[in-house]
DNA sequence: CACAAGATGAGAATGCTTTGCATTTCCTTG
DNA sequence: CAAGGAAATGCAAAGCATTCTCATCTTGTG
């Protein structure tokens, strides 16, 4: 019998553990894996064991991630950076994963399901980012994409600055 | 004499006749060189040759650019691709350029004075940049930033999807 | 269970961006 | 106006995230 393994995690921390588990692919199908796999068939691809292990990979995750993380999480389990690179773009245009900010030259992404739209604050000094709603946003920038006739995909709000933080310790530096 | 190279020019397609011009730099000091002075004084840098022709370029320029198209209008001026490089940073944490975009793998950046707030509307199939005023999305997130207490710098609201153009030809596609 | 289309891993390649270093330019001080 | 030290520059050589190549392996179908 064919078996692959699949991740239903919700806790991060367990998450090498659990990888171990060889878990019959019927019995726990995620919502966001039948998205998935729906979304690879109507493009004629396939839903993989790599694929699947990086789409539950994001999934646990709730923090930021870049494909360089995925990949030292599924380390041991014979995932390349190459798929993980090749991987996130299809769970972007699946409508599962976001860019949420690029930072330090790299491209952190984050999982979209049941996961409000958002503002990021990124902080120039200690690089933290900090989430905020945007829904009092959202209706005046739907009511411009009707305006521009734009069809939207993805809405980008970052924000940079100096957290509280910061701005405290730089008022009274090196003394 | 010493005298340096200053452009103080509005019409971006007569920037590389104006090149070469060699005025007196005295007498022909723009508020943003100005500002870029103090800028640097204050950091113990100074306003060199090099980063006067890469500011003006800039600011000649009324359209995004990315470090190369700065370098390639500057050719022949001798100004490396690196200090252009260099620079570009500067002209960030003087608060003169932004980062617009970043498409195919470049950052291009846009100038600031004069330049209202706004977002950029990137269609994923053309590539094509719109952008949209968004003084009324203003006041809320200033709010926000109150509330967190967050020293607001850059404000980046980049939505990605298809523009009218392309939603129309996608409709009947290979037909 | 064979087959064709897809997918993968490993590593080479790409291309933007950064860095090291010897040289030049800049500004201040006599 | 010359000297001197700090900064800046150009050039070429990395760095580094991301993409690509290709031989091999998987996947779902008939």
């Amino acid at each position: 019998m064919q078996s692959i393994l699949i991740l239903c995690l919700t806790d991060p921390y367990s998450l090498k553990s659990l990888l171990q588990m060889n878990l019959n692919k019927d019995n726990t199908m995620q919502d966001y894996e039948l998205q998935f796999k729906k979304f690879l068939l109507k493009r004629g691809l396939k839903l993989t064991r790599s694929r699947s292990l990086i789409l539950n990979a994001s999934f646990a995750l709730h923090e930021h991630f870049d494909a360089e993380k995925l990949h030292s999480i599924l380390k041991g389990m014979n995932v390349s950076l190459a798929t993980v690179y090749r991987t996130l773009p299809l769970l972007v245009d699946a409508g599962l994963i976001q860019l949420a900010v690029r930072s330090d030259g790299r491209d952190r992404y984050e999982h979209i399901l049941g996961h409000p739209k958002h503002a990021h604050w990124l902080c120039e000094n200690c690089k933290t980012v900090t989430e905020t709603n945007i829904s009092s946003l959202l209706p005046l920038i739907e009511q411009e994409a009707k305006a521009l006739n734009f069809t939207l995909d993805q809405i980008t709000i970052n924000i940079s600055g100096t957290c509280w933080k910061c701005s405290n310790s730089e008022a009274n530096p090196q003394s």
